[in-house]
DNA sequence: GCTTTAAAAAGTAAATT
DNA sequence: AATTTACTTTATAAAGC
């Protein structure tokens, strides 16, 4: 029953991995000049990949974090490559990484305008300041995500950790916006 | 004045000097902003709540009460910008504006959304500006809102290019630095907003 | 709470040209 | 005044202050 069919674009990934195994940050840096790390700034080191367009941050923990990617499968795949880096410049790493999806961060676009000052007044765990920023906040409780609304009928999700999480997300909105009266379609 | 609340300090101990920090600091604030007791009364009971609610750990007492504050002021519709109450609490704008979010998530409050047309006062009184172009600029607003340009965008900066566009026609002599200058906003904000008037209002 | 990383939305701002 | 760059908001993990 929603007059449009939205469009999702799964914008960036956020993923944890763990090779369990101490790491040498300076032996890393010394072996990849390209790398990024400042410890008394960050504990983390920055490594950085042209192709999945990526930069994860490794620690002396082992456990790394991965953002950029478009998808679940390309963080998954990007983890791989930066593993299978640190092994081709001699950096010894005995487990393959367990990698665990954290965070999907997507665009959408409804296709018609939404009434921001009146979903703001219906709309409930929702937030409207436009002195703070243009976009209303909603905290959806299932799934469990925070969507901003903007008056173009644009929507930015995030929060969730499955992709199908991200349409349960959007289709529960769109529905609950149209059902209240808050869709602009021209 | 806040009797009420010294009197309880001296029955529970931690929780009150943390009150009586609160509450002179709020009285401070009530001076030096302006407003009126009922205002500052909100205020008091929002950051009661929020103590209550637990949110005053590990935070600054200055920050909190400062975002009660603004909390009070926007649920009465007294017009008072983040800048505003920044300026008086010297406390940076990022961190009221979050301590304020904090409030509104844990203690459930709603507020109504600022309305430009509340704004116009303030800034024409700061830019010198007639009666009648006030008046102007409040019509070109209730237009303005009609034809829902208003979603998404600062208030001010709203109310700023109406007091512009009305200063024109009625012949004020104001330059879009001067409005710019008394509603906190730049001369570009102003255009923007001038262009989408404009359009909205066939100018 | 902060620090760092990525990305989108739309508005505002500041620095260049 | 047009461009460019940059910051506002949202979530999320990591180790440590």
């Amino acid at each position: 029953m929603p007059q449009t069919k939205p469009i999702v674009s799964v914008e960036n990934v956020v993923a944890s991995a763990s090779v369990d195994q101490k790491m040498d940050l300076n032996e890393i840096t010394r072996t990849f000049p390209d790398v990024e790390y400042h410890p008394d700034q960050f504990p983390g080191l920055v490594f950085r990949l042209k192709s999945p367009k990526t930069a994860t941050l490794i620690f002396t923990s082992g456990k790394m974090v991965c953002t950029g990617s478009k998808s679940e499968e390309m963080a998954r795949k990007a983890v791989k490559t930066v593993v299978q880096k640190l092994r081709k410049g001699g950096i010894k790493v005995k487990k393959d990484a367990v990698v665990e999806i954290q965070n999907i961060v997507a665009s959408i676009n409804l296709g018609g305008k939404i009434h921001l000052e009146q979903a703001a007044r219906t709309l409930p765990r929702s937030m409207y300041e436009p002195e703070q920023f243009p976009g209303l906040i909603h905290r959806m409780l299932d799934p469990k995500t925070v969507i901003l609304l903007f008056s173009s009928g644009k929507l930015v999700c995030t929060g969730a950790k499955k992709e199908p999480d991200v349409y349960r997300s959007v289709n529960n909105l769109h529905a609950l916006l149209e059902e209240k009266d808050l869709m602009i379609y021209d | 004045r806040l009797r009420t609340w010294d009197s309880r300090s001296q029955v529970h101990e931690p929780v009150d000097r943390n009150f009586r920090q609160a509450f002179s600091e709020l009285d401070r604030l009530k001076d030096k902003l302006a407003v009126g007791d009922a205002v500052i009364e909100k205020a008091a009971y929002i950051y009661r709540k929020a103590l209550e609610k637990g949110l005053v750990r590990g935070r600054s007492i200055s920050a909190l009460i400062a975002s009660a504050l603004y909390a009070a002021c926007r649920d009465t519709e007294t017009p008072r910008t983040l800048k505003d109450i920044g300026q008086a609490s010297n406390i940076k704008r990022k961190d009221i504006a979050r301590c304020y979010r904090l409030l509104l998530r844990e203690l459930n409050l709603k507020m109504p959304v600022v309305d430009p047309i509340k704004c116009i006062s303030r800034i024409a009184s700061k830019a010198g500006l007639s009666e009648k172009t006030k008046r102007k600029a409040t019509k070109i607003l209730q237009t303005a809102e009609e034809n829902k340009i208003s979603a998404g965008k600062d208030p001010m900066g709203l109310a700023a290019a109406a007091l512009y566009v009305a200063c024109v026609t009625n012949g004020e002599n104001k330059t879009q630095r001067d409005v710019a200058e008394a509603a906190g906003v730049t001369e570009v904000t102003i255009r923007n907003r001038y262009k989408g008037l404009k359009v909205a209002l066939n100018l």
